[in-house]
DNA sequence: TTGTAGGCGTTATCAC
DNA sequence: GTGATAACGCCTACAA
């Protein structure tokens, strides 16, 4: 009895035409009340749930946005997920997300899905750099999309990203206001392209103030706890304490402050850090000193990522729109300034 | 130049008919060699995208599962989503995931969006109280679907639950195996089915073993570190400090121990915990003691959900499937006991 | 091996 | 106010 109904069961149900059922479905003028009242209760009896592939065919438009992330399983992709979720819906579409779990081919499999019809455009989040071919040929059948956070070099797309050199050269600077000499990297994921960004900036913004770079300088870690951990616990034991260290990555700090909090190393006093992402784990604002760092502003990245995005959608032809996002140097402790937040 | 194109215009290019290319493109036999290597060059020349709306349309299925989560951002989800990634893979489906941000109206909408003919069956997560209209409701379309953690009284459907009763009961005789008489219990939400049942768990041994239920025993938390923070806080500032607690989940309990620690209370020897869900922020087993809590196997929870539900998918007509999933105790520092894991 | 025709469920155009 | 009819892009008997 309770087969999937359409509205032709209805129009028949109902003893009128197709065409009448649709309209009164739609709320369209032209329908008697009669008629109308009628193909109402007759849709609730048959439990009527229009078919929107059907609708979506005829029509040429979803109505949803697709988003593809790098992982969904980041907890520093929140904001940003919240942003992108709010925002869609804002302008009436709706959002599906889907992860590659780090992996180029599931991404891959992802784009496809998604650029088959199935969604009107397209959110790409994450900075891998071996993505570039891909969104070179997803550029090519222009789909309306827009890339969040990584950069193809020469290839002119929708795009949102955080100056990341930028951001280093705050958090250097920072430390050299401070007076440190030996200041220190920690690298996020090699194969990411805000870690080169950062490092780049970290490299500029040295040289520019004539400062050494040595071969110890710059710490092979990642976007993880672990590795921050791992490699401060290295130089604690190697009696190769730094004076300060930008972090590419808050997570990466946090492993860090870890491994000096073990040590007993103290945090100003003994060694100072900045951090990049204003990540805030629900703990460690009260477990460790807070810690002073560069912050991207994710939630106004995504909504100017869907305004641009919807703003495709609706003018295909329209150029492409990059938006360069600036970040902001946030001073808690770990530095020793006396300006908290 | 470069529109969308479909079967008719590789048809046209090439000289033959839709259903030849068609056929073609689906790796079809009865093409001639030559027709076939003509087709696919076409398509390429194109860059012809199938438009699955339309192939969905007439084939009758999507090969797609969507999954409707209360929260998309919530870390001690990232297990459950993993497995879910992981399984509709291995079925050959794609999935796709959406947020409700604990809202039952967007909760509403999403289950519409899916059911509305763009999946071919549902994953529901979460426990929420007030979902049981809309489940029963999506449970009278035959919609296949699976409801994991909620559950609905008097309804059949498709279904994996973790027996949280037992679970308290597990976590609650093992404080009285260790002698403890005072035990509290720390609530989760109290609109999740969960944090209900994990109270009634907690109250029905208490009970069983004759130990005294005050009006003390029952802290009204929720699932926030926050929320543990602050409770437990209360606690010792009313020099009011249980000798033992049961946490509806490790969230809450990681909060209370900050709480504890910044009291210089320690941990088990003036105070005894044990929680639930085996979280595990990337912080905690480092800073503070382990935590001895009620393990689910999230993992394998979303393995049995999305088996469940494929066979649902190719056999409508299945009578539903309940698991109920047994936790298990894993002891580790925050009750004394000496076992580690 | 190839093509024709019909249909999937919906909306839109144009008559009546 | 109402209803044929033709799309949307694809697949699949069935016929040739």
């Amino acid at each position: 009895m309770n087969t999937i109904s359409t509205i032709l069961d209805i129009a028949k149900m109902a003893g009128v035409s197709k065409t009448l059922v649709s309209r009164a479905l739609n709320n369209q003028p032209g329908v008697s009340e009669q008629s109308r009242e009628k193909i109402l209760r007759v849709s609730k009896e048959l439990n009527y749930r229009p078919n929107m592939l059907a609708k979506s065919l005829v029509l040429q438009k979803t109505q949803t946005i697709g988003v593809v992330l790098d992982d969904l399983c980041v907890p520093f992709y929140f904001d940003m997920i919240r942003s992108l979720e709010a925002n869609t819906k804002k302008h009436g579409f709706s959002s599906l997300f889907c992860g590659a779990n780090d992996n180029e081919e599931t991404k891959l499999k992802y784009i496809r899905f998604f650029t088959e019809g199935r969604c009107d455009g397209l959110v790409i989040y994450g900075s891998h750099i071996n993505d570039a071919r891909l969104i070179r040929n997803l550029a090519e059948t222009k789909f309306p999309f827009i890339l969040i956070e990584n950069q193809i070099h020469d290839l002119a797309v929708n795009n949102v990203v955080l100056d990341n050199v930028y951001g280093s050269k705050l958090a250097v600077e920072h430390l050299i206001s401070l007076g440190c000499k030996d200041i220190r990297h920690f690298m996020g994921d090699m194969n990411k392209s805000v870690s080169l960004d950062r490092l780049r900036g970290y490299v500029e913004t040295m040289k520019q103030h004539g400062m050494e770079i040595t071969d110890d300088s710059i710490i092979n870690s990642r976007f993880s706890q672990q590795s921050g951990y791992t490699q401060m616990m290295k130089l604690i034991k190697d009696d190769n304490l730094p004076e300060a260290v930008f972090f590419a990555g808050d997570v990466t700090a946090f492993g860090a402050m870890r491994a000096l909090a073990e040590a007993g190393i103290r945090i100003p006093e003994d060694i100072k850090l900045v951090g990049f992402d204003d990540d805030k784990p629900e703990t460690f604002d009260r477990v460790f000193p807070a810690l002073t760092t560069i912050k991207q502003p994710l939630y106004e990245m995504g909504q100017i990522a869907i305004d641009i995005l919807v703003d495709n959608i609706n003018h295909p032809n329209k150029e492409p729109v990059k938006k360069i996002i600036c970040p902001e140097l946030v001073i808690r402790t770990t530095c020793g300034s006396k300006i908290q937040i």
